[in-house]
DNA sequence: TATAAAAACCGATTGCCTATCGGTTTTTAG
DNA sequence: CTAAAAACCGATAGGCAATCGGTTTTTATA
């Protein structure tokens, strides 16, 4: 799945933005760029066709609203762009990990173990 | 940097072959597929344009060979394609796993745990 | 050294996708 | 019922992979 610059954009203002319809999207981001208002309601449904964002009739017009959050479309668009490079039964995050594991630093490897104990704590719990 | 089907597919042959000239990528790849050399070689022409391919010129043919191996690779295309959505300090991977990570199974985790203690040996020995 | 074969190089075309809008249809509210 | 608002449709431009025909350059050899 390849993402535009103004569906970045526009993905990144609705992770910070109560949902919202193409006039306030248009508002804020069609302005500043000289977007019509058009061109942001076709974005707006391209990435909900694309499925990362839902949208609701509310009243006359769809509001808009993020699907997917930061996390999980980073965590797609990692399995999409690896998924090729990748063994079957292998997870992509994890090929992904040893790929890049390298470039962390001591601390982000102090995090992620720090994830993976709260994972096992999660599932010890339930 | 976006990757076509082709492409992936003759660095994959590059991974696991000794460095080639077109004709041997094409007896190949080319063969199988139904292309011509000289789609073979516009492909391999790219990659080598991308950064991701060497070459030498072997007596009279161009001989390429992988300049990146696959796990760099990985890396790389998970930071073009994630950096957007990164902020500075932060790591894609691990924005990823926090979201991905009730989808491991436990061996998947041990996994994990395992290429995180590599890593940290490795660097207590360097 | 002239020349034919091989390889590289160039340019054009197709197909897919994002970005961008103009214009038309549908919806909605007054 | 109707005017405005919004959705929807279709078209164009731009970028990139894939594809290949044709031309130039290189190379080996007769």
């Amino acid at each position: 799945m390849q993402l535009g610059e103004l569906e970045k954009q526009v993905l990144h203002y609705l992770w910070n933005s109560a949902e919202s319809d193409a006039k306030q999207v248009h508002a804020v981001l069609g302005q500043s760029r000289g977007n019509s208002l058009n061109t942001i309601q076709s974005t707006l449904d391209r990435l909900f066709k694309k499925g990362l964002l839902g949208r609701t009739k509310q009243g006359h017009a769809y509001c808009y609203r993020a699907k997917v959050d930061r996390e999980a479309l980073i965590a797609k668009l990692i399995t999409n762009v690896t998924s090729d490079f990748v063994a079957d039964g292998e997870h992509s995050l994890i090929a992904a990990f040893s790929s890049a594991s390298a470039n962390l630093d001591d601390a982000q490897l102090d995090q992620l173990q720090t994830l993976i104990e709260a994972q096992r704590k999660l599932r010890r719990g339930s």
